[in-house]
RNA sequence: GCCCGGGUGGCGGAAUGGCAGACGCUGAGGACUUAAAAUCCUCCGGGGAUUUUUCCUCAUGUGGGUUCGACUCCCACCCCGGGCACCA
């Protein structure tokens, strides 16, 4: 606790069959770090846990007939045998699995809080459902552009059930304004990404009351572009928005016509039309008018109410304005039902063709109505036209004046609206976190006091029993059947009145799980809390950090959205639930490049994974972190080559062997007194590019994360070394002690266990894993400098050859050595030095002409 | 369609406006060995001149530009990878 902090941390993994090469790395970045920063003297947490719930646990479970319980646990116990193989530094004290109720109950824990704060809500809303399972599919279960993954002759529908949600939206503008403290120390990449999920949009709402229908609402629609409100040649709503029912029954409910049997149909089957987006955006436009007309409050003109497929409820108000001549796809829709097209926006007369040359002031004169359309709508700003007294204005100025003009008379106003929407964390599955609810008859929804939790999930899931889940209790019941409904399970007593009561039976989303992992790792034994706030204040919090949040944290960017949106989003809830005082819980975020294999990813799907544990058995796991740290740079994809393993492998063979024919004869040597007595010429040279090369390093390691440029230069570091043998002919004991020692500790992050062993031989029985950095001081910072340089030499620009001058030359001087080479004199002949460019100790560059 | 990355030898990659190809892999040749493995040494972008040595020239996706000098900065385009998307 006397050092500085400084928690490091890589995404915890979700413990699937076997961890390969792709797992390894992302580790060994992380253990570079955690390593180095514990030779720099900070006090270092890295932790370790398993992300354990989830779905492909339950499926080996339905597969195996086993339970997900010990098909997770056995292939924690094999992860943790391989990291542990691989010397990874973690503290395993702190080791969390997600999947025991003394972390479970604290994601119940939380949700309770958000439902006191209006933050966790019950709604109905679109899921894909496929009729022939009963059950609801996650996303990717619906295969083959909407069919059932179990049943492929079978289409999945769109159906509307009762979910949990927790409100993320109520954060959306903290969301996105808190990426600007992001700036700089996350991915660009990422914070783009966030913005664009976040997807803020400012525009205008406006109503247009229905005609002709009594008792009708009317229709609000949002536009990003009020301006083109007088271009609006329609109104078209969602299938599934709530008014499309009355406009078409009209308000007697009478029995369908045949025309309207038809278009009954029709909204039938678009409602019914999957809402996987993939299958959106390939979706022909279609729709019907609803005989129904509404009034633009702008123009005081009927315009037709149609319905069309393309819009979407989710999205807005579930509402459009079709202005064709300013939006493509309104254009298209309006084209294919021969709807009117209606221009009020004119190009604005491009600045750069007033050309002054041609001295003609051209006109700025409007011609709009007489603009034919083709099939590209203008969908850029310009000026108004045929939009009565606001024409001539420019975009900005009609949206400004139209919203005011809008609000004024009280039909409309200025809105933002967000991409964002609250997160569905139902699942109607058993491994996973119970939602902690019961139902009540009397009481309606009643919260799980804190004392009675955790909710246990129940030890016999239904699934295990046989193929279908046990369909009496959805009668019952009436939820959609869940493995979690047992008859023990579901049938409990109201917490309110002590009546008979029923638990959801839905769990949580497993992104749940990972949102605030990284608190619990401060204090992962907490009985009475998620964790002591002072205990997180300390890793996350501490003055000394340059900002709160993890210090480092490192995984893959498949998680830009999902996971660090929501542990955003966690901790500022938790911040106002005055657990923590921080914004944001990452300072710090990289994101390392995938192990490929033939090009794709690995994956056990693939067949393409490459088994960590079998590297380590090849090849050792120095040898296996090495080259993953060496092949590529952190960030960038890394195609696997057996063959460049190898090359590692030669490489720590080759360091060990030239210790261990060093280390027994110099192991007592004294220590190096920095040059103080004469050196030879070899020691000196010795000397320098030890130096030289752990200055580069260090940078390598702490500034720029070149991990595979540090491995090449401690690399050449040992051909040099190599090239000077034998150095028993003019090194002093000392001297190679110096080279030797510094060479093994700066190879201890990346290979732990050759260091370590290098470390005894070189004499030092205590172990090297508490060894400081080496950091050159007075004497030795002397002794990196050269004291000759070489210098190339150039005419206009090009090397023509090099001059050797002592470091520190100036500039006359080196001029003149430079004209004395041949070479030099040959293209310079004849010809007047027009300007030099000297750069100290680096460059020569001659322009002649 | 919009938004991000990225294009350098046979391959992975290095070079933060200053010697393009460090380091490693592969390949070729040699040493050691009865032999093999391991190890060690030499060479390895294209073209040309000179033949022991050097020198010239082209070359970092393409075409322009800025600069004494560009893989690096700017503009346009092509290709590859990724993200988002009937988002009103």
């Amino acid at each position: 606790p006397s050092k500085p902090k400084y928690y490091v941390l890589e995404m915890l993994p979700y413990p699937s069959g076997t961890m390969h090469m792709g797992h390894m790395r992302n580790y060994a970045i992380g253990d570079v770090v955690a390593r180095v920063k514990r030779m720099r003297g900070f006090n270092v947490l890295h932790p370790m846990g398993w992300d354990a719930f989830g779905l492909p646990a339950e499926n080996a479970a339905i597969k195996n007939k086993t339970h997900p319980r010990t098909w997770t646990n056995n292939n924690i116990a094999q992860f943790q045998r391989v990291l542990r193989r691989f010397g990874f530094s973690y503290d395993w004290r702190r080791e969390i699995s997600t999947c025991e109720p003394e972390y479970y109950r604290w994601n119940q824990w939380f949700f309770l809080r958000m439902l006191e704060r209006g933050l966790a809500y019950r709604k109905k809303s679109l899921v894909n459902w496929c009729p022939k399972c009963g059950t609801v599919l996650a996303n990717e279960q619906v295969v083959n552009g909407g069919f059932c993954w179990r049943h492929e002759d079978t289409r999945v529908e769109s159906r509307e059930i009762e979910q949990w949600f927790l409100k993320t939206t109520a954060y959306s503008d903290q969301l996105l304004d808190d990426l600007k403290q992001l700036e700089g120390t996350w991915p660009e990449r990422v914070i783009l990404m966030q913005k664009n999920w976040i997807g803020k949009s400012q525009g205008a709402k406006v109503k247009f009351a229905v005609m002709g229908v009594k008792g009708a609402k009317p229709i609000e629609i949002f536009t990003t572009r009020i301006d083109t409100i007088y271009g609006a040649t329609a109104i078209i709503l969602a299938p599934r928005h709530p008014i499309v029912d009355k406009l078409l029954r009209g308000p007697m409910n009478r029995k369908p016509q045949p025309p309207l049997k038809a278009k009954l149909k029709q909204l039938d089957r678009m409602r019914q039309t999957s809402v996987k987006t993939e299958d959106l955006a390939t979706l022909e436009k279609e729709g019907f008018f609803t005989g129904r007309y509404a009034k633009n409050p702008f123009t005081k003109k009927k315009i037709p109410i149609w319905v069309g497929n393309f819009v979407l409820m989710e999205y807005g108000t579930g509402a459009i304005m079709a202005v064709p001549a300013h939006d493509q796809r309104d254009l298209e829709f309006c084209r294919k039902y021969k709807l009117p097209v209606r221009v009020v926006v004119q190009p604005k007369e491009v600045e750069s063709s007033k050309s002054k040359a041609e001295g003609q002031k051209k006109s700025a004169s409007v011609t709009g109505s007489s603009r034919q359309v083709g099939e590209e709508a203008f969908t850029d700003y310009g000026i108004s036209v045929n939009s009565g007294p606001f024409n001539g204005l420019s975009s900005e100025e009609a949206i400004a004046k139209m919203s005011a003009f809008a609000a004024r008379k009280r039909f409309g106003k200025a809105e933002t609206i967000y991409r964002l929407r609250d997160w569905g964390i139902s699942r109607q599955r058993y491994w996973g976190t119970p939602i902690p609810v019961v139902y009540c008859a009397k009481d309606g929804m009643v919260p799980v006091p804190d004392k009675d939790l955790p909710v246990l999930l129940p030890p016999d899931p239904t699934f295990l029993a046989g193929e279908t889940y046990a369909a009496p209790l959805q009668v019952q019941t009436g939820m959609a059947d869940s493995p979690l409904a047992t008859p023990e399970f579901v049938n409990t007593t109201c917490p309110k009145c002590g009546g008979p009561a029923r638990r959801e039976t839905d769990t949580m989303d497993t992104f749940v799980d990972s949102s605030w992992y990284f608190y619990r790792y401060c204090d992962p034994h907490n009985d009475k809390a998620p964790f002591d706030p002072a205990k997180v204040a300390y890793w996350f919090e501490s003055p000394d950090a340059e900002s709160p949040g993890i210090d480092q944290y490192i995984g893959g960017i498949t998680h830009a959205i999902l996971h660090l949106l929501y542990s955003r989003f966690w901790c500022k809830v938790m911040r106002d639930l005055g657990l923590v005082k921080h914004d944001e819980p990452i300072a710090r975020l990289f994101t390392q490049g995938m192990v490929q294999k033939g090009g794709v990813a690995m994956s056990k799907s693939r067949g393409n994974v490459v088994g960590a544990e079998e590297m380590a058995q090849k090849y050792g796991a120095d040898t296996g972190r090495l080259y993953t740290l060496f092949a590529a740079p952190p960030e960038k994809d890394l195609e696997w080559s057996e063959e460049s393993i190898e090359g590692c492998w030669r490489f720590v063979n080759r360091v060990y062997r030239l210790i261990e024919r060093h280390g027994e004869a110099i192991a007592n040597a004294g220590s190096f007194d920095f040059g103080r007595s004469p050196m030879s010429e070899k020691e000196r040279e010795l000397i320098r590019r030890t130096y030289q090369t752990l200055q580069r390093v260090t940078s390598d390691f702490e500034t720029r994360w070149h991990f595979n440029s540090a491995i090449a230069l401690i690399m050449e570091l040992t051909n040099d070394i190599y090239a000077l043998e034998p150095l028993e002919q003019g090194v002093r004991p000392e001297v190679r002690k110096e080279v030797l020692e510094m060479l093994t500790l700066m190879l201890a992050p990346m290979t732990p266990h050759l260091a370590e062993e290098l470390w005894e031989i070189l004499g030092h029985p205590d172990g090297l894993w508490n060894a400081q950095w080496p950091i050159l001081v007075t004497g030795q910072l002397e002794l990196a400098r050269e004291d000759e340089v070489e210098i190339p030499v150039q005419v206009n620009g090009r090397v023509r050859g090099r001059v050797k001058v002592p470091a520190g030359s100036a500039e006359p001087e080196v001029v003149r050595v430079a004209l004395t080479l041949p070479t030099i004199a040959q293209h310079v002949n004849g010809k007047r030095v027009i300007k030099q460019i000297y750069v100290p100790d680096k460059l020569l560059n001659l322009v002649v002409g």
